[in-house]
RNA sequence: GGGCGGUUGGCUCAGGGGCAAGAGCGCCUCCCUCACACGGAGGAGGCCGCAGGUUCAAAUCCUGCACCGCCCA
């Protein structure tokens, strides 16, 4: 069996049962400083995608990053009920079966409701597993919980009481698909490629008034036609009466400076009933409200000879028989925005009904201030513009839904219709006012957000004063993506300090969407959503997470290619098998295992390459904690990628391979320090990929003297100081820089890397130490003679000057002498124009006295090198040319 | 109409005053070297959207413009 590559899905399936039956998840009791997490509670009628997977890998790095640093965590799981679309999936099913929602009745439907959430509420739960997410489980919350109900009740009639919850009929948002009231942040506008139609409307006595208007069907609600006061084409106008068509109702030509005299004619029809602005209009002008469709936009009988008609169609007809009667001007394309049920899609209708609404104006002024006081921060910051202007031009929320599906407005009606309503949890006895026990509940239910708002405190047992609430609350960090700000997290802070006097959270992360490689949102309707479950099923948890990170910026969207995934299964095959090698290693020389003092000791004799790993292990570690406490999480991520690749397994772990078996360096310190570092890196990664981590950890642990089960309640790890020896880096990077310049060589004369050559040097002092040229000669495959000069033969040798001295390189085979001087005379130019733009730089007397010394000073520093390159470039060509050293 | 974001190698994106401009994928050359071909070594490829300005110094800051996207009227 071939085991070089990874295989994630019985590690993944391993590791998730083991942590949770350790309970590794679960915050320790109440002590310590805690650090929460409420999870944005999916739909229960969701199913997991890219963005849901983004979402929670964020969560769970930032969990998982502050458990090991050792605070009290928990990130506490849940599901939303989502009154509307589960409502609307349910109906679907039940459709199936020829039963709808009427047909049923209240009782029966939500007992349909209940099981079909029992069935598949779940679903998306142990969707979320599978990404690896390290919640309590244990604590796991619905919106629809009895606890939970009891919270959104007390809310309600606090707020009732208080006189923030009033009842009024208004024209709001209709969604005539799922017949009910919609809030104003529930409709999506889109561009609309319509028309506009001008209807000539017959004035009394003589002559037409033309009225434009996208909506010729609302015309049979007409109550009047407005022009702008100022308006001098209709002044003559002034108290005239039309007659309109079809219903043949006069109404009166008013004047209302909010008529723009730029659209259409200037003239619009006002329909209260069914347009917002006509609706305030009508109320200035004390008009009559005519209602021509019912609540599922059906022409009802207002509408005379139209009753019965879809609103569509009903537009179609009209504008056929206004066509016979010669009373359309003209119709013209016209592109205006169109608001759209957000669940549903269906053209929201504008419609006057009797909803409850909340007063959020009083609500909104401490979750303004606490934002303007800077002592609730969103990341990234130019989110909190947006939400305070949304908060300062706050609008009245109308809560209430004509669905079944939800929380029941807690109001009770007395049969005696003079009584005041009774808000009560419980079904009251009687009426406080009469005494009649004939009561009957409201029969609308509350919207989802009216229940999520209390996410961050409802789910640790408010109103009860819990221990949960005491400790737990307010949370850390919120983790959500910009579409729900208002839906929901402003109403969050509006709530915490409504009802807790406290903010919700310290800090709001606020990442992008997940789009398509075209740009466009993912979804499924569109098609081109991409499933994480499959790419789990394919390559695993990890890889679709390390992926998603890597490629995701601080708040920026993300435009995801088909094939964004190998990037983390690419990383996790190495990462598997430099494991592997690592142990073979270890196996071959009869490796035990290593103690930090004896590491500690043996540090005083380590060379460079030992140094230098451990030095940048340190720097590594500062910096991935820097960019976690920024949210920068792309940046960690490949942080930790470029140094675990091309630092750890390119250049360390490949020179742990230059040492003959059970050669004693290597058993003393190189096999500690590659087991020391690789170990602390796997820790700074578990956080992005779980599993693996946990694996190889556990795999690697035995040859170090360590009391860890997991890596996931290990520790943080911090920079260590006498692991570190800073000149080590350039030192290194020097040896770096002359096996490249080696295998460059090779490359070019087409010399299979692995074929050892022979070469001299003289003058190159890093060489001078046989361990450094062991590691250069074993990285480079050459073998180095020190030799005086005398010796070189130009035929058959590539010479290099280096340092203060040069190398050769014995080639086999002739040397295209031609196209070796030209590949020198290309790099010269290169290098000569960038040093003269340092030059020039370093003349300039306002640039040598007005910028920082330091700046100067590796001006300088870089200009000096260039010049050396330059004369070495120049040399190596003389040479070449046969014009001697 | 207002606000916000974007425009950097063929593709997806980092970098937000001082880099000889980076990564992954793709491309070219060589290599199945006993951890890894989901790999190794080397390489080609970019006047950082356009025009001005600030600065000793601009991909980075400011102004204007163009195009793309999102949000709010």
């Amino acid at each position: 069996m071939n085991n070089s590559r990874y295989n994630p899905a019985s590690v993944e399936k391993y590791w998730y049962e083991k942590w949770l039956e350790s309970k590794c998840f679960q915050p320790a009791g109440y002590t310590g400083v805690p650090y929460v997490i409420v999870i944005p509670p999916p739909n229960i009628t969701g199913y997991l995608h890219i963005g849901h997977a983004l979402n929670n890998t964020i969560q769970d790095i930032l969990i998982r990053w502050k458990r090991m640093q050792g605070f009290n965590t928990l990130w506490v799981p849940g599901t939303d009920h989502a009154g509307i679309a589960t409502q609307n999936v349910v109906e679907k099913e039940l459709l199936k079966k020829g039963l709808t929602r009427e047909k049923l009745g209240r009782e029966k439907f939500l007992e349909e409701v209940w099981k079909w959430r029992e069935k598949y509420g779940n679903r998306i739960i142990e969707q979320l597993k599978r990404l690896g997410v390290s919640c309590d489980w244990e604590r796991v919350c619905f919106t629809m919980d009895e606890k939970f109900s009891r919270a959104v009740q007390t809310v309600f009639i606090s707020l009732y009481n208080k006189g923030l919850i009033y009842r009024g009929t208004r024209i709001i948002n209709w969604c005539p698909r799922c017949t009910t009231a919609l809030s104003d942040e529930e409709v999506e506008y889109k561009e609309n490629n319509g028309e506009l139609y001008y209807l000539k409307y017959p004035v009394e006595e003589n002559g037409y008034i033309i009225v434009a208007t996208t909506r010729p069907e609302t015309m049979l609600g007409d109550t009047a036609v407005a022009v702008n006061p100022k308006d001098e084409r209709y002044k003559n106008l002034f108290g005239k009466k039309v007659r309109l068509p079809f219903v043949e109702r006069l109404i009166p030509i008013i004047f209302d400076t909010q008529v723009e005299m730029e659209f259409g004619t200037g003239a619009v029809k006002v329909t209260p009933s069914h347009d917002p602005v006509d609706y305030e209009i009508a109320k200035r002008h004390n008009l009559d409200f005519v209602t021509v469709m019912d609540e599922k936009g059906m022409m009802n009988e207002n509408a005379g000879i139209f009753k019965g008609l879809d609103r569509f169609e009903c537009r179609k007809k009209i504008i056929e028989q206004l066509n016979r009667l010669g009373l359309i001007e003209k119709i013209e394309p016209y592109t205006f925005r169109l608001g759209h049920c957000y669940r549903c899609d269906t053209i929201i209708e504008p419609y006057v009904s009797q909803q409850w609404f909340v007063k959020m104006k009083q609500l909104a002024e401490p979750a303004i201030k606490v934002v303007v006081d800077g002592q609730l921060k969103f990341y990234p910051e130019r989110w909190t513009k947006l939400y305070l202007h949304w908060l300062n031009n706050i609008q009245d929320w109308c809560i209430s839904r004509q669905i079944w599906w939800g929380h029941r407005i807690p109001i009770w009606y007395c049969s005696n219709q003079g009584c005041p309503p009774i808000a009560s949890i419980q079904k009251p006895e009687k009426c406080s006012c009469c005494n009649s026990d004939k009561l009957r509940q409201d029969e609308d239910v509350l919207d989802t957000w009216f229940s999520s708002w209390l996410w961050p405190f409802a789910v640790f047992g408010w109103p009860d004063k819990t221990k949960d609430l005491e400790y737990f609350y307010p949370t850390s960090t919120l983790v959500t993506a910009q579409e729900i700000l208002f839906f929901w997290v402003a109403r969050m802070v509006m709530a915490g300090f409504e009802f807790t006097g406290k903010k919700p959270f310290e800090s709001v992360y606020i990442h992008g969407t997940v789009r398509d490689e075209t740009g466009r949102k993912m979804s499924k309707s569109l098609g081109n959503a991409i499933d994480p479950i499959e790419i789990i099923d394919e390559v695993g948890a990890d890889a679709l997470r390390f992926s998603l990170i890597s490629l995701t910026a601080f708040g920026q969207d993300v435009f995801l290619p088909r094939n964004f995934y190998h990037k983390g299964r690419n990383f996790l095959n190495k990462i598997w098998n430099s494991f592997r090698y690592i142990e073979m290693l270890a196996e071959r020389n009869n490796f035990t295992k290593f103690r930090m003092d004896s590491l500690h000791e043996n540090s005083k004799e380590f060379r460079l390459p030992e140094k230098w790993i451990l030095t940048l292990l340190n720097i590594k570690i500062t910096q991935v904690t820097q960019c976690l406490e920024n949210f920068r999480f792309n940046e960690a991520a490949d942080l930790l990628y470029e140094f675990f690749w091309h630092e750890l397994c390119d250049w360390y772990l490949e020179l742990s391979k230059k040492y003959k078996e059970k050669d004693s360096y290597l058993i003393s310190c190189a096999i500690p320090v590659l087991v020391f570092v690789f170990d602390r890196t796997i820790k700074l990664l578990h956080p992005f990929i779980p599993f693996i981590t946990e694996e190889v950890h556990n795999r690697i642990k035995k040859y170090m003297d360590t009391t860890d089960t997991f890596v996931t309640s290990s520790f943080w790890p911090e920079p260590t100081q006498f692991l570190q020896f800073d000149d080590s880096l350039e030192q290194m990077e020097r040896i770096k820089k002359i096996v490249v310049e080696i295998r460059d060589i090779k490359a070019c004369f087409k010399i299979p890397f692995t074929s050892m050559l022979e070469a001299s040097y003289n003058g190159i002092s890093l060489l001078d130490c046989d361990d450094n040229k062991d590691s250069v000669e074993f990285l480079s495959k050459v073998k180095f003679q020190k030799v005086p000069r005398v010796q070189i033969n130009l035929s058959d040798e590539i010479v290099r000057n280096w340092d203060k001295g040069w190398f050769s390189i014995k080639v086999k085979g002739v040397i295209d002498k031609k196209a070796e001087i030209q590949r020198l005379m290309t790099d010269k130019e290169k290098v000569t124009r960038v040093y003269n733009e340092l030059e020039k730089k370093l003349a300039n007397q306002s640039f040598l006295s007005r910028a920082p010394m330091d700046v100067i000073q590796k001006t300088k520093k870089l200009r000096d090198e260039l010049k050396e390159e330059i004369f070495k470039i120049d040399r190596n060509i003389k040479l070449l040319t046969g014009e001697g050293i």
